[in-house]
RNA sequence: GCUGGCGUAGCUCAAUCGGCAGAGCAGCGGUUUUGUAAACCGCAGGUUGGAGGUUCGAUUCCUCUCGCCAGCUCCA
């Protein structure tokens, strides 16, 4: 009998049944490519050694995709596992998947790996990879499986059977003498992983539950060459150079001190100042974008956040109430009750609305100690927030607009690549099904009419209403979530919001909570990352600096200081009695933009020689050259802002 | 919060077995007047995160506590 193959160039070839994938590639005589090592067979991806008894379209996995470095990963993370149970013969399986960049495997084990015990394990698992074990399926019954499992004193694997579904046939991976559990596909062979690395070891609850017993989880990655896993290894050390709580201290940024308390953040003044543009440009905008601006207090009376629902559903991360004058009082975790106060404070009208308040408001969560980090999880921050009123009818072009503005902003600050989630409602929620259909609608209508790309995340709504959340790819790739566009009923109706409408009626407003930035703190942590502390031109806290060669210069240098900061630049003059390589080597560390060399030559003929950041010469120049060259850089944010003016 | 690791000068790090706490950079004082990433000499800088304990003696060993780091869980 034979049965029919399709290739993804459309080939077709006969071949008998019963073939295996790999010989049904080559069955023509063709060699088999060895960057193959595994196979999708009508989508789904199995083993080169799966027999093959029905028409097929078969598609060649190479690392090239993500769903072969899957399976490369997982192969790798069963190496390791083999090493770990050859080395440490006590250790249990649990479970060890694939990521994005590399694996893991949770092993029960009596104390935690030292990094001694990872260079055991990776020198046996590199051992095992030259074994070139081959790797073969099998399938148990539910019960075989369970009581094989027993035999080897796997518990935690004869756990994970039990929950398996009992009509199913269980599926085992072996090389040499290690088995496991495994869905798989895998490599045909231990030898088919080049280059292989353990990373790093850490705890992780069983099924990630922290009333379950506490595994040991080794971290681990692997590529086909040793070239791909140098890239990838140096790639780990760019991240840590950018590190934002190490460039924040060594740039004089920021600090967090014992004695002011975890996650509560010291602004130092060139922090403060990058903060103050960023701020400024974000009313700026607010104010020419419809936004109507406010502030409100740090703390109010319990009650609002009764009202709110906060006390309800957020506590656990509020701090402790306070007794003023035998009222409680409460350091504000959100800042919507005020916005909705403000809105309360007289009767609205439909022809009000929409409203938009917008406040760079701080606020005060506890958060675990464990969570903490750096700048970007802290417990006091500002987010940049404002809450729409709206009718319902507005939803939509309410929503396009925030995306729009959104793309802007955080297009001003180098983010062009967004990945964008669109979550629906969860089980536990409030609020009629019309409404949640009513908004979830609308938020991806507004989606699609901006022609964005998004993912849907069913279920993760809050429990108020349906959201969109935006993250940000920075420089290397990495994302992280800032902007939130959430709608709310719930608010409204606890509040008893109101409009008046056209009826003479009164009728309930739809409330939007949107952040762009997220928390400035984070944002700000995210940019020291993405800009590796050199902030571009019109952030940079120091943006020029005037380098004397000898002490004849200093008349000359103030006079330079003088007229920049007469056109409003950030300036500053280094006229220490120190070497010109010295002082430029000083200004390199701070990263400041551009640095003006100034000896006896430059004083003769009324010139500046521009040292741009990171060695880049721009030459000799006057002061007017100069002048146009900073003005060039700096509007080109300010061109990209009237752009944007222009479409509203 | 949980598991593990770590807290020594402003910063980066030393200190053998429990035996006088040290270096580089930064700071300050001098010398040097210098051409694109570190001139030279000197001075000063510490209750070794905090509290208790063991000991003749604790940076070192023990207990508690605070903080930081990694991981888990959670999240702007």
């Amino acid at each position: 009998m034979f049965i029919h193959i399709t290739l993804p160039d459309g080939t077709r070839k006969q071949v008998p049944a019963g073939y295996s994938v790999r010989d049904a590639l080559t069955a023509t005589g063709e060699r088999l490519d060895a960057k193959v090592l595994a196979a999708k067979v009508n989508g789904e991806p199995v083993d080169l050694s799966r027999p093959l008894n029905h028409d097929a379209t078969i598609e060649p996995l190479t690392f090239e995709s993500a769903e072969g470095r899957e399976v490369y990963r997982h192969s790798s993370t069963h190496i390791m596992a083999q090493a770990v149970k050859e080395v440490f013969p006590t250790a249990q399986l649990t479970i060890g998947p694939a990521l994005d960049e590399g694996f893991y495997y949770d092993f029960a084990f009596e104390r935690p790996f030292t990094p001694e015990d990872l260079e055991k394990i990776e020198a046996r698992a590199k051992e095992i990879m030259k074994r070139g074990l081959t790797v073969t399926r099998s399938e148990l019954s539910k019960q075989d499986a369970i009581k094989f499992f027993q035999g080897r004193g796997e518990a935690y694997k004869v756990e994970l059977i039990q929950g398996f579904d009992d009509q199913l046939p269980i599926s085992l991976y072996s090389q040499g003498e290690f088995v496991d559990l495994c869905r798989g596909p895998h490599l045909p062979t231990t030898g088919h992983v080049g280059a292989f690395k353990l990373l790093s070891t850490g705890g992780a609850y069983w099924r990630g539950d922290e009333r379950n017993p506490m595994l040991q989880r080794v971290y681990g990655t692997s590529f086909p060459t040793q070239k791909e896993l140098d890239a990838h290894l140096a790639k780990l050390e760019e991240i840590k150079r950018r590190d934002h709580r190490k460039l924040g201290k060594e740039l004089d940024l920021i600090s967090t001190q014992d004695e002011i308390g975890p996650g509560l953040v010291l602004w130092h003044p060139k922090g403060s100042l990058i903060r103050l543009l960023i701020e400024n440009f974000w009313r700026e905008q607010h104010l020419k974008d419809g936004y109507e601006l406010v502030y409100s207090p740090h703390v109010a009376r319990l009650d609002l956040w009764k009202t709110s629902g906060h006390v309800d559903y957020y506590r656990e991360n509020m701090f402790a109430t306070m007794q003023i004058e035998g009222s409680e009082y409460q350091l504000k975790p959100m800042n919507c009750p005020f916005h909705i106060m403000i809105y309360k404070s007289h009767l609205r009208s439909y022809r009000d609305l929409p409203i938009r308040y917008g406040e760079l408001g701080t606020v005060y969560r506890y958060e675990r100690t464990g969570v903490l980090h750096g700048l970007l999880r802290v417990r006091g921050f500002t987010q940049d927030d404002a809450h729409l009123f709206c009718r319902p009818d507005q939803i939509e072009t309410e929503v396009s607009r925030v995306l729009d503005f959104t793309f802007f902003i955080l297009g001003t600050f180098g983010f062009t690549e967004f990945e964008v989630y669109l979550s629906t409602r969860p089980e536990k929620s409030v609020g009629s099904d019309e409404n949640w259909t009513l908004a979830t609608t609308a938020l991806e209508a507004a989606l699609k009419g901006r022609g964005v790309a998004y993912q849907v995340d069913p279920g993760e709504g809050v429990f108020y209403g349906p959201k969109i959340d935006i993250k940000i790819k920075d420089v290397l790739g990495r994302s992280w979530q800032c902007s939130t566009i959430q709608v709310d009923f719930n608010n409204p109706e606890r509040f008893k919001l109101a409009y008046t409408g056209e009826d003479g009626k009164y009728h309930q407003p739809i409330m939007i909570h949107r952040a762009l930035m997220g928390s400035i703190e984070r944002f700000f942590g995210i940019l020291i990352e993405h800009y590796a502390g050199a902030f571009p031109l019109w952030l940079a806290p120091v943006q020029v600096v005037v380098l004397t060669i000898t002490d004849k210069q200093h008349e000359c240098a103030a006079r330079i200081v003088s007229e920049l900061k007469g056109h409003g630049y950030r300036v500053e003059a280094d006229v220490r009695n120190e070497k010109i390589g010295f002082k430029i080597r000083e200004a390199e560390k701070n990263k400041i933009p551009y640095m003006l060399v100034v000896g006896e030559k430059e004083v003769q003929s009324g010139t500046v020689a521009v040292r741009g950041r990171s060695g880049a010469n721009h030459g000799t120049m006057p002061i007017e050259g100069l002048l146009a060259l900073l003005q060039t850089e700096t509007n080109q944010v300010l061109r990209e802002t009237a752009t944007h003016s222009q479409t509203r």
